[in-house]
DNA sequence: TCTAAACCTTCCCATCATGGTAAGGTCAAA
DNA sequence: TTTGACCTTACCATGATGGGAAGGTTTAGA
């Protein structure tokens, strides 16, 4: 399977699969004689695995974690459940930042008339002024 | 006032004052003989603006059109609250990418025994077993 | 058989906001 | 005079992704 092929199946782009080849997430292609990059069903399976992980919000490095406990028929799903539930916790954290600004923002422009009057709370509370 | 002093004062590193300046976020500063910027209280009061909006999650772009409007006597408030409530669409959006992804995993973290054995829903999920 | 289209290759550059480091200039206090 | 704390510019890095150029390969059709 040529990378366009398997670009398509995965959901993953060639740029990334090329990318995820150069910083050692996946082992390095077979080459066929016209140096193209060769592909077989493991591989399809594994870049799958990436994009969903990728759809979690994994993080790369997480993702080498992870796929390292795929690959580790010794696993304990404990480590995997304390790799998910860290990472459940950052998502958590980002959230909260996001909602604190979201709650600020949403406070203030409902604060604000609105009309063509030049008198904002927005801007002045951005200008220091309270 | 030497770009240090502002710096501590506004809450912005010097690294991105010189940014912000290169990229014409702010105007170019004054130079004093030695050829270092030299700042006064307004410069100082701007640069806490922008610091500011950064926390509330305003990007560069953003935060070039909320100074236009600061500094725009003429402005209406429609328009500043018009430009908040879009970005609070944005964080909105953000958070809710955030909220699918945590409760995704949350939900397959919690069907996880996390006990000795390799059997794990986290992994399955991700490898496309379902 | 020739050609055009659709692949593929590597290499370099861009994003966004931020920080690090290096090599060197300025200034004030001891 | 030396030392240390500033400052300057210039270059490189991050993380995940995409764009584009210049050139090689393969395949289908005229």
């Amino acid at each position: 399977m040529q990378i366009g092929a398997v670009a398509k199946v995965s959901g993953i782009s060639t740029k990334m699969i090329r990318h995820y080849e150069a910083i050692g997430l996946i082992r390095a292609a077979d080459r066929r004689d016209s140096n193209y990059r060769d592909y077989g069903d493991d591989d399809v399976h594994q870049l799958s695995f990436i994009r969903r992980a990728r759809a979690l919000g994994f993080s790369i490095d997480e993702i080498r974690d992870l796929l390292r406990l795929w690959a580790d028929g010794q696993r304990s799903s404990a480590d995997v459940k304390k790799l998910a539930l860290e990472h459940v916790g950052d998502l958590n954290r980002r959230i909260n930042v996001l909602r604190e600004m979201r709650d600020t923002l949403a406070n203030l422009a409902h604060c604000c008339d609105g009309d063509h009057r030049p008198n904002c709370p927005i801007i002045e509370t951005l200008s220091g002024v309270i």
